[in-house]
DNA sequence: CGAGTTTGTTCGTAAGCTTTACTAACAAAC
DNA sequence: GTTTGTTAGTAAAGCTTACGAACAAACTCG
């Protein structure tokens, strides 16, 4: 027997029946599934003040240790580190007149490193960018698709990243890539038709080729993460990308919804409605993107002009068109608004559709077909960050797998 | 400068532009929040070592190593403190031949401590139980609700809870309650309309009286846990229970989704399909709960059997309308079911209503409704677990609290 | 100028997990 | 009956990590 063991029995030992408190109460872990080590609670507490200095910047090493409950201690050992790795820098002394030392302020040296960013989901081309850790936009750059699908597809990624890479003014953090489909949490497009993919380890490929810390998720879990981080929205949100298809990407809690199969936000062909629809390339009548994907709206208008009608009568039919899909995706959400208790819905898409009418009918279907007592925490808007959504959402993704910061 | 120092700067200095990996690399932490000392590891740890206990039972020191990748030396100290706390006893040696020293089996004592589960969810009575380690019940007791409301209503719970404590015959670890309505995770009923409550603290009343560890939680949400960890489902799915009011419980990768405002799963009130329904409590025609609950089943169906027709007429008819009920339980879900990627939907509530047509009708629609590709892993099945889920789902609230087990 | 405040570091300590090495206890094979 | 090899569990030592105490530096304020 130990004295150990001897000391732990005796001072463990709980009061007996009925009234017994555990010494511990596990706050809220479920299914602890892996050991952790202390490395581990290391690399977290590292994070922890990468991301303090990520959102606050400029920080001394008190302020940090103020801030996430850390001592002075302890920060100063980890941001020594951080020093070390060239991640951050000192920026002189606090200027504010105060009594004590006068504080050595921190951040992250946010040009030290370079992010690229891929966006795979546009129709005819693949676009990307040069980031910096704060994922504003270096460098852009971009690659015609020209029907490209399978392998060729797969070149043309890789030569879109080496443009990118040689356009690179600093050591690469990692490459981030959004892509339509279905794609695991290891980077595997299991599934985008468009493009010809099926099973395809893009990450692998992209990895063997350059060498580098490689993320591929799909495009609308990309999106959604930056309208987390650079967009202003919390935690919970989705974001439903209208293009020449409809997909989502679902917020829960600041960490994206994957789904059981991955396939989570792939709502384009869930059928809209109980009078039928138009027939859709997936066999079904009346799914999403029969009403909402921008071929089909543009087309409805095309016909429309092209019908002879004044322009007046051609504006007003043209909102009705634009009403009506909007009305259509709020009876898609509002059973996903309603179940997942969504506070706030994001568009990204052409913004000549989406931005008027549309939203407008969208919103007011939300509201019509969900509780009211939820009203008054439901938004809907358009996204911020524009095109380059993926792009940065892509960065985010870098910045989250590589540093914990986001 | 330290000796430290100068060894982790030489260290983790990293090679030059342009191909960086960062020494260590997040595996997919987002954001973390908190700080973590050494304690939270080896609560951690500690959990799941009981972890491996509480699923596979009846191990030794080493199994348990070779499971959670822990030391020998390691699991044997983590098993020595719940030894001392009575959690885990020493069952003798491993009876099967094989060469080498035998095992010393180890398990979780599972009549060292019992669980008191409230089911508040009921429409006109509350029901309890007491509850070991695996969930089994063993003793019942229930209180007629009586119209009670409000602060009688709560003198119901308490009451109802001194009843089941004092048929306790062991240690109690804590109690757990699944409570209808919108409820925080503090145990703070925010609003229950049926039993009078609006921002009712619930737990610490509970608490004031009682004294034990206290968790409060939505009905649905408990019942999903429950169906996760007894009734064979694996930790995606939602689980639709249909009473008085219908509601949903959402499991996502093991965890509850609890929503923005605590309100995921409250599904009741959104307006189902294009083509108008019946007026609602709540003011708007065509919501699932006109649709689907019980009384209003009920109800269309004595209207029938009132109606004078012929017995097979009746029965058809009957047929029709849960046909009716089960396509419109389907056309709400397959918007959620598709965002989600949600492989499994489980049913609770009246077998009689559920358990046929209906299911049968929602399965259907359902499937007519979503991406094929994606029907393979959709299943839709009744509870196994009949009326006690929320009681078994509040037991499990309480393990994987206080515990970490579950 | 002295008192008080704040910063950041150094030193020693406690906790936690690992590695290494050991003993105990067994089966199999000779 | 002995040897060999395997498995279980323990003991000791060491490394990592975070903490508290103490302190020097540098500033403000009265």
């Amino acid at each position: 027997m130990s004295a150990t063991e001897g000391q732990r029995g005796s001072s463990t030992l709980e009061p007996a029946h009925p009234h017994t408190h555990l010494a511990f109460a596990q706050s809220r872990a479920l299914r602890p599934s892996t050991k952790v080590l202390p490395e581990h609670a290391r690399n977290h507490n590292r994070s922890l003040v990468l991301q303090t200095l990520y959102r606050t910047g400029r920080q001394s090493r008190a302020d940090i240790a103020r801030e996430t409950g850390l001592t002075r201690v302890t920060v100063s050992d980890l941001v020594n580190d951080l020093i070390a790795e060239r991640l951050v820098i000192e920026m002189g002394q606090r200027e504010d007149a105060r009594p004590g030392k006068p504080a050595t302020i921190l951040d992250i040296d946010r040009s030290a490193f370079q992010i690229v960013g891929i966006d795979l989901s546009e129709h005819s081309l693949f676009r990307g960018a040069v980031l910096d850790l704060d994922g504003q936009i270096l460098n852009e750059a971009e690659i015609a698709l020209a029907g490209s699908t399978g392998d060729d597809a797969v070149a043309k990624v890789l030569a879109l990243t080496e443009q990118l890479l040689a356009k690179t003014t600093a050591p690469v953090l990692g490459i981030g890539i959004g892509s339509p489909g279905v794609v695991n949490l290891d980077g595997v497009v299991l599934s985008a038709p468009n493009l010809g993919w099926h099973n395809l380890d893009l990450r692998a490929q992209v990895e063997a080729r350059f060498g580098h810390a490689i993320i591929v998720a799909n495009d609308a879990n990309a999106a959604a993460l930056a309208e987390h981080s650079f967009g202003g929205a919390d935690g919970d949100l989705m974001i439903v990308k209208v293009g020449h298809g409809v997909g989502a990407g679902l917020l829960l809690g600041g960490s994206p919804l994957y789904g059981s199969r991955f396939a989570a936000g792939e709502i384009g062909h869930v059928v809209v409605g109980t009078d039928g629809g138009a027939l859709c390339v997936c066999g079904k009548h009346g799914c999403l993107e029969t009403w909402l994907s921008t071929p089909n709206l543009n087309l409805a208008i095309e016909v429309l002009r092209a019908s002879g009608a004044s322009e007046a009568e051609v504006d007003a039919r043209t909102n009705l068109i634009l009403i009506e899909a909007g009305q259509r995706l709020g009876i898609a959400l509002a059973p996903i608004v309603g179940a997942l208790n969504l506070p706030e819905v994001v568009l990204s898409g052409p913004t000549e559709l989406l931005d008027g009418p549309l939203a407008q009918a969208t919103i007011e279907t939300l509201r019509n077909r969900t509780m009211a007592e939820f009203h008054g925490d439901l938004t809907l808007r358009m996204t911020t960050l524009g095109q380059n959504i993926v792009l940065r959402g892509a960065a985010v993704m870098v910045l989250s797998g590589q540093l914990g910061v986001s």
